[in-house]
DNA sequence: TCGTTTGTCTAGCAGTGCTAGCCTCGACCT
DNA sequence: AGGTCGAGGCTAGCACTGCTAGACAAACGA
């Protein structure tokens, strides 16, 4: 009985390695370089034993996401909790804590909201960290939605955010100007 | 000298059937699919040749997002001009159809503004195309931006729609509320 | 007609994700 | 305590990727 659970315990440990390897592999190279057997190297195995980890790379790559989930999900709720009483100061923390997120750990950002998944968004049995994030969001809209929907509405400033880091972090905005998009992002979306 | 001149034409005809067999392929099967051997299959010729053409695969997929921001400059300005004595109808328009383009060819979209590139954006020496492209959003800003800067307020409008439409696409938003998300943008980013 | 240049092709390199099949080692049962 | 057996790791290899060196042929200028 021990001995199974022994086991079960290392496997989960070299699990949570694996997908830590990925993460900061990806980080410090880029996903391009996160390849099966730099990554086996960097774990101290052979590339076969990724495999009965994960299903494949995308498997990978989905769990360093999901993972990633958890980490914003707190920044976001720290940056919150820091204006209990100002509605607008906590939404613009939490717009620049998102942003400051997305430019920090551009691969983690990557592997989360733009590279092709299949994780669950936006569905019932979508894993808890993504509800946690999608919901410091809500929780910040929700004094200055007015009369509009909650959730539609922080979809869509989610979706705005989203497209300013993006579009920063590839050089496809100037790159002054940065701080101008956001005053005016939030001053006309979220008065 | 007219040999010489034949010779110029046929490459650059040849340039241009790699570019659009490329688009091609990707629309149909996506960028996964468009390797360079199947490419090199598809215009019949040898894969070197494509090298002969472009420094590499990163080139070919440029030239192709250079070519997308054409058709889409080209989109845009026609939705803005179906409404031209009514600002907030030709914006309506222009968000319409940029969102449109994005759902109709998403491969084409991917190169044109997710995929990692090193097309000059935003400064002077960007490609023509690209350029008409974000001045087809300028003109349609223009008559709503009030006391705020135009490009700026366009680079947060085109960053809106931008996210709209990649976190669309890649299913991470609910697909139902779709129109809703952008009702609830331009009725509050640009009233 | 004879070089020379221009262009295309075959063949191959190093690297990718992934898997079949062997082999070792340790937990079990008698 | 010793034999059995299975979980789990490994080596080796497949089919593919982007890219390139070097052979070869065709078309050009003299």
């Amino acid at each position: 009985m021990s001995i199974q659970q022994r086991r079960e315990r290392e496997r989960a440990d070299r699990h949570r390695l694996i997908v830590a390897a990925a993460r900061d592999l990806a980080e410090t190279e880029g996903w391009e370089a996160v390849t099966t057997r730099r990554l086996a190297e960097r774990v101290e195995y052979s590339q076969p034993v990724l495999y009965s980890h994960f299903k494949g790379k995308d498997a990978i790559v989905s769990a360093v996401a999901v993972d990633g989930c958890g980490d914003l999900a707190k920044t976001l709720t720290e940056a919150r909790a820091a204006h209990p009483d100002n509605p607008a100061e906590a939404l613009r923390a939490v717009a620049e804590a998102y942003l400051d997120f997305a430019k920090t750990c551009p691969a983690l950002y990557d592997a989360m909201f733009v590279q092709r998944t299949n994780i669950p968004f936006g569905t019932p049995d979508s894993p808890q960290e993504l509800k946690a994030a999608f919901g410091a969001f809500v929780a910040v809209v929700k004094p200055l939605a007015g009369q509009d929907d909650v959730e539609t509405l922080t979809e869509t400033l989610w979706s705005a955010l989203h497209g300013l880091a993006t579009l920063t972090g590839s050089t496809r905005l100037r790159p002054d100007h940065h701080n101008a998009r956001l005053d005016l992002l939030l001053r006309r979306l979220l008065p």
